[in-house]
DNA sequence: GTGAAGGCTTA
DNA sequence: GTAAGCCTTCACA
């Protein structure tokens, strides 16, 4: 093979027709979510950018032109005056926008060409035929089928499909042209001349399509050899090809595309594409109003980017044991050294450029052993460029512990830790305090828009994932070798140094590449601060857990097995055989076959025999009958089963200290909101009494431990704070009135949506306005409000009519919230965090409407937990600097949960309400309701 | 053992 | 209609 061979051989040319895919991407794309406040529409610009975009991804060309045509005439038009005419004036939104894209390509380094008297066919014709010429693989981008003749074994035709199911590219190979037109590819323009092509104005041979065309082509080779046999055609189809003959003849000279013009472009300035420079190009979208599309272009360039220069090695030079005080700050200050000088893909962001990775190791056979909630530690690597340093805990001696707890207790030593809450934790076990840690990849990359699903959420597939993402290499995992037995075991007993060093550094790279990630989507302060302070709050948090009385869980288990064994006898007793009341499937034979109830709403299998079918079934049917108290049965039995489960986890659930320890997921929720796992303590029973018992289960410590002792929970939640922000953030004049007036909000919506004095709104009015407006919130439809309300869907509608009448505010902003969402892929809380709804784009209209549902929840509902989260730093900041004993505990969403210790009841009230009601300042005051006791029941009320 | 389906709890 | 986590059953490895 020659070296041109090698050259050539994976380059492929990729050719735009500009203007017959800015008019594809015209009627592609929303022409009304696209203008800017210019008024000037950009609809055809975004989709062409997104084609173009896809198209760099998936065909990975070397060499990009697009063609335009240039307005005034052709040596068509000079030919044939009508060529092209007849054509429906061109739309009004689409005037300026082929502009914008020329001046779009132009910033990514893409040649534009135009050539007087020539249409882009024609210098797209030609520079196919150059890149064939040079072996190049050829990839044409038209919407006119005239292309077509060009296909052959290395030509292809994407062809767009803007509209319909088939929707996407369409790839136009020699078989697709053949399978399609039942001819060769190079054989086309002798068709079309036959049939004519309308959106040229050409007419062709009237009643004969292309079957026919093609027939005649494939009896006689080609156009040549049908006119030569012309007289041999019979029937009104021969005849009406004679008289027609000129036509086609002149049809056939105006679709030949001209493949030798002279271009004022060589190959080499196609190959040169990317961003020129990026503020210009900001600049442009800026103008554009385009946002959620720079995130995609810079990820398809630097994908490029990444794949253009050569792998860069992500490696540990060395791994030194730390076993004195000396060799710690030696240590330190060489590896601080050691981070610009190493090479790496990623730049290092400036904040980061003094901070060492700390990454803790576990000890996997004590871990094992002991209690999951803290890791039990072996040691650290510390890591910095690419030098580490090993220290074992067992093996330091009292200086180099110093030494090494100063060093992690300094917030001016900086670091860079993955799962800053874990390891606080982890360090807090073995008596280290962890400050200065300036970058978690686990925050970070939640702030970014990574949420990990809930199977990838433990260390080695984050950290998969996250090379994947951010570094486009592979993350080496632990090696697993297989013992004489046959069975898999870990060799990480005996700590893998070379191993764990090596993570440390992905860490790093991983570091870098997020917080600059960070910086670019403008989400710095949401991290730094909220996010990474809150860890730490989470961590005490955790490390506290709360206390319950493992007598009143006892006695709870009981009470509810009595009811359970009680109910179980009835439904069995009932239908005369027993039955697995658990089991759906075998409950779906006694309702609907065994007892031949009327059948509710269908599943997948079957129908459903969840709690409201069941009592929805029982409005219809006989009270009295088998089935009624077969249904009450089965109710209670369920009622009572689930709180069992529920008392169950939690005496699973506590520890040896009498406490249960949750985890608080700081980086799952979509919407910036905490969950809490192992067990949930954010989902115990309150709606009904024989639930709510269980909160009486959870209790201030009646011990005493290292000296502490506590006398009651306090407990403090935020009423309405959802509705605070709707109203805050629409800036409803007469809503945010009568929050001041501290009326009863529904009571007030009532009146001005029914008409009538507040005294006079009926408990049923109230209840309607209430659930509609909590609807808003969730992006209600008139649907799902009349199920709600179990009213017709017309009264839904005309409930939602007179709530917009009245308060106009609310649906101006839920419109613009939706529509910024479309714009930008994204929404934003009052923090500036992001989530991203892709299926926004959808063409699946459940998928996109679930998307537009979410994308009307999610500021409101993550402005709430920002403002939460807010509160929880200011009140441990609070506590810590008033010297108080007193700990938070839990966090349910709206609600806080604190241990306080005996004689700071007062002060503690008085941190909790103030810090909670001013972590942020609306247009509305935000309400806290504090309450306390013994336990969280009793604190509940 | 694993994963989906169905069901239920919270804010 | 939003956001979560956890339980049992059942079919499949």
């Amino acid at each position: 093979m020659t070296s041109t061979d090698a050259a050539s051989q994976n380059q492929k040319l990729l050719l735009i027709d500009g203007h017959s895919l800015a008019f594809r991407s015209f009627y592609g794309t929303p022409v009304d979510v696209f203008v800017n406040s210019q008024g000037q529409h950009t609809n055809a610009v975004h989709g062409f950018l997104s084609t173009l975009l896809s198209l760099i991804k998936s065909e990975k060309p070397s060499h990009i032109v697009a063609a335009f045509d240039l307005a005034g005439g052709t040596f068509r038009t000079e030919e044939y005056g009508e060529y092209k005419g007849g054509r429906a004036e061109t739309p009004q939104e689409f005037l300026g926008q082929v502009e914008l894209i020329q001046r779009l390509l132009e910033q990514l380094n893409i040649p534009s060409v135009t050539v007087e008297r020539f249409e882009a066919d024609d210098i797209v014709a030609t520079l196919a035929k150059i890149g064939q010429q040079e072996g190049m693989e050829v990839e044409i981008v038209s919407g006119d089928r005239d292309a077509f003749q060009l296909v052959n074994d290395t030509v292809t035709v994407l062809y767009p499909v803007t509209t319909g199911p088939s929707k996407g590219i369409r790839r136009m190979d020699p078989a697709a042209v053949e399978e399609k037109y039942k001819i060769p590819p190079h054989l086309y323009p002798d068709l079309a001349a036959i049939t004519g092509e309308q959106a040229d104005n050409l007419p062709g041979v009237p009643g004969v399509g292309p079957g026919f065309a093609a027939k005649w082509i494939n009896e006689y080779g080609n156009l040549d050899g049908i006119i030569e046999n012309k007289e041999k055609i019979k029937g009104k189809k021969g005849e009406a090809l004679r008289e027609h003959l000129d036509d086609v003849l002149r049809n056939r000279r105006l679709n030949r595309l001209v493949d030798d013009l002279e271009l004022p472009i060589t190959l080499a300035d196609a190959a040169e594409f990317g961003p020129r420079d990026p503020e210009t190009l900001n600049e442009l979208f800026d103008e554009l109003e385009f946002r959620s599309i720079r995130q995609r272009l810079a990820e398809v360039f630097s994908d490029l980017a990444q794949a253009a220069a050569a792998r860069i090695d992500i490696s540990v030079e060395s791994v030194q044991t730390i076993e004195s005080a000396q060799e710690f700050s030696d240590f330190v200050e060489g590896a601080l050294a050691a981070i610009t000088a190493a090479e790496r893909p990623v730049a290092v962001p400036e904040r980061l450029a003094r901070a060492l990775v700390l990454y803790p190791v576990v000890d996997e056979d004590a871990a094992e052993a002991g209690n999951a909630h803290e890791q039990n530690l072996t040691g650290a690597v510390l890591l910095g460029g690419a030098r580490a340093g090993w220290i074992k805990f067992a093996e330091i001696d009292a200086a180099t512990e110093k030494a090494l707890s100063d060093w992690l207790a300094d917030e001016n030593q900086k670091k860079i830790v993955f799962d800053t809450k874990l390891n606080v934790k982890s360090l807090a076990a073995r008596g280290f305090r962890l400050a200065g840690v300036v970058e978690d990849p686990v925050l970070s990359s939640y702030v970014c828009g990574h949420v990990p699903s809930a199977r990838r959420r433990f260390f080695e597939a984050m950290m998969e994932d996250l090379t994947d993402a951010y570094l486009r290499t592979e993350f080496p995992k632990a090696e697993v070798k297989e013992s004489a037995q046959g069975e898999l075991f870990s060799l990480e007993a005996e700590v893998d140094l070379e191993y764990v060093a090596l993570v440390a550094r992905y860490i790093q790279e991983l570091a870098y590449a997020l917080h600059a990630d960070l910086a670019e989507q403008n989400q710095l302060k949401l991290y730094e601060e909220i996010e990474l302070p809150l860890a730490t709050v989470l961590a005490q948090m955790e490390r506290a857990g709360i206390a319950v009385d493992s007598t009143v869980l006892a006695e709870l288990k009981d009470h509810y097995n009595t009811f359970i064994k009680q109910a179980t006898e009835e439904a069995y007793r009932l239908i005369d055989h027993e039955v697995n009341l658990g089991s759906p499937k075998q409950l779906q034979a006694v309702l609907f076959e065994e007892l031949e109830l009327p059948t509710t709403r269908k599943l997948k299998s079957g129908y459903s025999t969840d709690a409201e079918s069941m009592a929805d079934l029982l409005t219809r049917i006989d009270p009295d009958s088998k089935g009624a108290q077969f249904l009450l049965a089965l109710q209670m039995y369920r009622d009572y089963t689930k709180l069992k489960q529920t008392v169950e986890g939690l005496q699973k659930a506590t520890a040896e200290d009498g406490r249960i320890h949750t985890t608080f997921q700081q980086n799952v929720a979509a919407t910036g909101r905490l969950s809490s796992t192992d067990p949930n303590l954010q989902n115990i029973p309150i709606r009904t009494e024989e639930g709510r018992k269980i909160r009486g289960a959870f209790v201030v410590d009646p011990r005493t431990v290292d000296g502490q002792q506590y006398s009651t929970l306090l407990t403090a939640d935020y009423s309405q704070i959802e509705m605070r922000i709707m109203v805050h953030l629409a800036q409803d004049e007469k809503l945010i009135e009568a929050y001041e007036s501290g009326e009863d909000l529904h009571r007030f919506v009532g009146s001005e949506v029914f008409g009538v004095a507040p005294e006079d709104v009926t408990p049923e009015m109230r209840a309607k306005v209430k659930a509609m407006s909590y609807g808003l919130a969730y992006g209600l439809s008139r649907f799902g409000l009349s199920k709600q309300l179990g009213i017709p869907v017309e009264e839904a509608a005309q409930l939602t009519v007179n709530y917009f009448k009245r308060f106009g505010d609310v649906g101006r902003f839920l419109r613009g919230t939706l529509k910024e969402a479309h714009q930008d892929g994204y929404t934003e809380t009052m923090f500036g965090r992001r989530r991203n709804l892709p299926d926004l784009g959808s063409s699946n209209r459940a998928r996109r409407e679930a998307a537009e549902r979410a994308a009307l929840n999610a500021p409101i509902q993550g402005s709430a937990a920002d403002i939460m989260k807010i509160a929880m730093i200011n009140v441990a900041a609070r506590l810590e600097a008033e010297g108080l004993k007193t700990r938070m505990l839990l966090q349910i969403h709206d609600e806080l949960i604190l241990e306080v210790a005996p004689g700071e009841e007062e002060a503690a009230a008085a941190v909790l309400s103030e810090e909670m009601s001013r972590a942020v300042e609306l247009r509305v005051p935000l309400d806290v309701q504090v309450g306390s006791g013994t336990s969280w029941h009793e604190a509940g009320h």
